[in-house]
DNA sequence: CGATGTGGTCCACGATATGGACCGCAGCAT
DNA sequence: ATGCTGCGGTCCATATCGTGGACCACATCG
């Protein structure tokens, strides 16, 4: 198989996307090894590079790597055709008044929902499970799941696929025939449901957001303690969210029209 | 003098900003090949990587390059720490409302200015001279003088010094001497006038925007054709920019105590 | 139906990234 | 003080990897 050469920047790229997982906590290089799998000196070498660039910063003190300057200006021009958080932005904060449970927007990223943005709630006792910049392979997670579950059928069965091996490495609770069970509970119920499955006692609710051409594009999402989302409230809050997510796909629908992509790309087998 | 490797790396991120800069139009594979300076087989390869991370997508059909989902992802994580857009955005869209003339947010990134987000007025006759997505060495143009304006005069002339070579090569209108006396004219005045040195008839006013520490970040801006900005009207316009400037302040203000850096690294030597 | 301008690919060559070993430092329990 | 551990960072001989001139395929145009 032909990967086209490059390899050095892959590396550099990938290590990037790591950085940025991490962004506000800021990132240390022995984790940045750890989690990329590349030794030390190579992963300096392309932080190094990454520097140059502005797309990193490192903390002087700290010694703490940060996104830079250029990966906000990139972002930025690119918000035009994927801008859902700054269309989601109010719905989240709308959300987390109202619940006083933590809000999220997510993103889908081929394979994974990452998570954009984590409006805190203002209830006592909350869970930190979903943070922003973590990421789960589609399905696993309220919203994650939400976004799966919106998707057509073949798609489903081709992102299952190319998932199945980071499913059975690292979310054993997460069998694929569960997240079909999952997917179709979610379809007949109008919201999904994450029971707990990622950290015990975190549940979540999601709803899919979709662009102006019905693709799932992202999600919206409330996590709280497991007493907080039984009986009648999970389903008030889902329909909460099934109306914030209608508002965002307005505004998408608006603004949005010359810039959408007609197709962005299947999803791709894993490295 | 060493630059630590992964010279593949530092072209390919070149690539990416080069994409982002041509973001909404696409780039073509000859553009990027000559405003790059890499050679063909090399461009096409390193934007090989760029999509196989998914930072950039190719459109099937016309075969440009755009900017891609993992760009808009990293960009929202870096919001935090730079997020000038997102409060910068009510004013750009007011100020255009209010002048009918096209508003506009630039951000500083190192030695230059880049243009964040470009609202279009409604007044018929237009200057399309600054689009999103450009950049400018800091002093030439209206917001990027406004941001050379605010700076400590000892940065100022670092910046002057390490810009002089591509103000030599392709701002024949601003000498140094130049944009040090419109430093002086934009200080004294409290805002910055463009009087269309970068395209002939289009003139533009600019208000820097300052982070919570004082140190210039950005500007809002305005542009039209030199008639619509003479008189007492350049002033009003000033006194316009001047105010919504203050209230994206006082929004960075508020929410970012927790994330601004100290120190976001003084000017490099050009390449 | 040649001429020109795209986008895209091949592959021999040699410049380039690699990573094991190493340094210096901070914290901490002897 | 003294050794230990874990951290961030760097060196440099080795061989792997990226390079770019030459080339192909396909449109468009006079």
């Amino acid at each position: 198989m032909d990967f086209g050469g490059a390899q050095s920047v892959d590396r550099a790229l990938g290590l990037l996307a790591l950085v940025g997982r991490h962004a506000g906590r800021g990132a240390a290089l022995s984790s940045l090894v750890e989690e990329s799998g590349l030794n030390k000196p190579t992963a300096r070498r392309l932080l190094l590079a990454l520097i140059r660039a502005g797309f990193v910063e490192q903390d002087e003190a700290t010694r703490r790597y940060y996104l830079g300057a250029e990966s906000y200006v990139l972002g930025s021009l690119a918000a035009p055709r994927y801008g859902l958080l700054q269309f989601a932005m109010d719905s989240v904060v709308r959300l987390s008044r109202q619940t006083q449970d933590s809000a999220f927007v997510s993103v889908r990223r081929d394979l994974v929902s990452v998570c954009l943005h984590r409006e805190e709630g203002t209830y006592p006792v909350r869970t930190h499970a979903l943070q922003t910049g973590f990421e789960h392979p589609l399905g696993c997670g309220a919203g994650s799941l939400a976004i799966l579950a919106a998707l057509p059928d073949a798609e489903i069965e081709a992102v299952l696929e190319a998932n199945a091996a980071v499913l059975a490495a690292s979310y054993p609770l997460y069998p694929p025939e569960r997240i079909r069970a999952d997917v179709a509970e979610t379809r007949a119920q109008g919201y999904a449901l994450n029971p707990g499955l990622i950290v015990a006692n975190s549940w979540g609710v999601g709803v899919a957001i979709r662009d102006p051409f019905g693709r799932a594009i992202g999600a919206l999402s409330i996590a709280a303690i497991d007493s907080r989302l039984q009986g009648p409230r999970q389903a008030e809050i889902g329909a909460l969210l099934a109306a914030e997510a209608t508002r965002v796909e307005q505004k998408l629908a608006q603004r949005q029209s010359v810039y959408f992509t007609p197709v962005p790309e299947a999803g791709r087998k894993t490295a």
